[in-house]
DNA sequence: TGCACCCATAACCTGGAGGCATGGACGTCG
DNA sequence: CGACGTCCATGCCTCCAGGTTATGGGTGCA
């Protein structure tokens, strides 16, 4: 009997939450879709897995030995996936640079055309990452390489070299009271709103919330956000206001939305992180060499091309 | 990105083969679907899996790496699937006995009924199994036991319990020159087309063609059939004759198709297999129990239910 | 030059997977 | 006790994926 993965991911989830309903809300299908489909495996196997009552869906004696078994399969494919492409990007002479919006700013274009010095033949692919993925792929392996910025969880499990800092500002709105000082105290900002990243990117999100300068005094979501063009509106708006690398400053401007110094928020860290299974992969080490390299010591100064 | 196993399937055979024309035939789909289908993996993945050329298809670089990865993937979601129904049939308190057309005869209805009388509430699924399947399914995980005849290819990686011999006879057409005789010799057959099991199951099939009692004469095969309709239909057509369990000769009867003793081959052996896994499975090994008790120790006399 | 062998493309058909609306069973609460 | 809420199942419609046959287009070989 032949199964489609995202058959399995749907067995999963209905195994994992107990319930049709929920589980075809996270899988962003209807009910009846799901309903279908597991009934088909079912019919497929020729084994109930779901014992049905109004209270949802619990696994039979089958459905837990099979529940079992998914999730490595799951993963198998996963990781077949990355192989692959991984491979294939070798083949190919790319080398896959992932980055977050606003990482690496000024310092990526030198790094690029250092490498590209460096590796004749080779050629950076940047993928630009959603602030959804703080690793900006590298967790997942869609990418060989990332400049990122720390702190992020995962980070642990990586390789990390720090390139740089640089300090934080604040971006409000243009009409906001605040706006029209110089310099601003971030203890000030307590209470207001924060345009903040999706909540599953925990450490990270935290990190631009500067949880840990607030003494303890809670935070106010304004907004979520994954992209600079969301982030830039929201704050235009006055849906929040948001903390943001000086060199934001320079690359993403828009009217209506300005930055201030803050003090009392400690600098963003900007790093080059890499899998510790390519530690001995030369292309990775002459990529990290070309960032160690070709990193402005001096953030200032925007460079052009 | 998802996957079906049947796309593995057909990447796994394309790799192989080397050839999407051959491979096509293999699987027993057209040569245009299977491009489609190859192209779609391809799309998916975003990669280029295979070169062509007018002499096939080669495995790229990175078609290499998937290739390497699938057979687990696909013998993985098999292993899931006999777990899954192995933990059906447990809990449903049935225990899947695979057999062989003709291989237990009449010992197997006073095994079933023994059986029933040592666990109630249990059920023994009797599931017969084609002659392209000497091991009645148990290589498959597709019972939990098995009758079969010996030898078999993989017995080896079996537990085997051996419950009786009766000898072979040889089945032919009634208007068959040798029918009038009472008892035939092995080495007139010699030049006979026989009625032979498919090319797989090797050392089965060797042994009801008798190889090694022809001093290497060779083998005519007339037929090839999968189930006792077929043979006994070949038989009576005159394509070939066909060594059968003597018991053969009061199960499968048919006008025009006689059984008369033949002499210069050995035996038939009749034994309980089951999966060495399943030695303390106390189902399992209650049906063995049964096997033991209940062979008919003389192996003629019929005794109905 | 014509043929044979591959793979790709085109046109068409069917079934499966999705969506929406609704039904039916059952517990809960006013 | 009846209205409602919460599940999962069903019916009907649309659309696309996967299959088929027929055909095209390279390329080596006789």
């Amino acid at each position: 009997m032949d199964v489609d993965t995202r058959l399995l991911r749907y067995f999963a989830v209905v195994a994992e939450e107990g319930s049709l309903t929920r589980a075809a809300e996270l899988l962003y299908v209807s009910q009846p879709a799901l309903t279908k489909q597991i009934r088909r495996l079912e019919a497929g196997l020729g084994v109930d897995l779901f014992t049905r009552s109004r209270t949802g869906m619990a696994l039979t004696e089958p459905g837990r030995a099979l529940a079992e078994r998914v999730p490595a399969l799951l993963s198998g494919w996963e990781t077949a996936l990355r192989e692959t492409r991984g491979a294939a990007s070798r083949a190919a002479r790319v080398l896959r640079v992932g980055f977050l919006a606003s990482a690496a700013n000024e310092a990526t274009q030198p790094i690029i055309a250092e490498f590209a010095r460096r590796r004749p033949g080779w050629r950076a692919e940047m993928r630009q990452a959603s602030w959804s993925n703080p690793s900006a792929g590298l967790a997942d392996g869609d990418v060989d390489i990332a400049l990122v910025r720390l702190p992020f969880p995962g980070q642990e499990a990586l390789r990390l070299l720090p390139l740089f800092s640089e300090p934080r500002r604040v971006a409000l709105a243009a009409s906001h009271p605040l706006a029209a000082r110089e310099t601003i105290a971030f203890r000030e900002l307590w209470d207001e709103p924060f345009v903040a990243a999706p909540a599953e990117t925990g450490r990270w999100r935290e990190y631009w919330l500067a949880a840990d300068e607030r003494d303890g005094h809670p935070v106010r979501v304004g907004a979520v956000t994954e992209h600079p063009d969301d982030w830039l509106t929201a704050i235009a708006n006055g849906y929040g206001i948001a903390l943001a690398p000086e060199s934001a400053a320079r690359f993403y401007t828009r009217p209506g939305v300005v930055y201030r110094p803050v003090t009392g928020v400690g600098p963003s860290r900007v790093a080059v992180a890499w899998d510790p299974a390519d530690d001995d992969n030369p292309v990775v080490r002459d990529f990290v060499r070309c960032c160690r390299d070709r990193h402005p010591d001096r953030p200032g100064g925007p460079d052009g091309t």
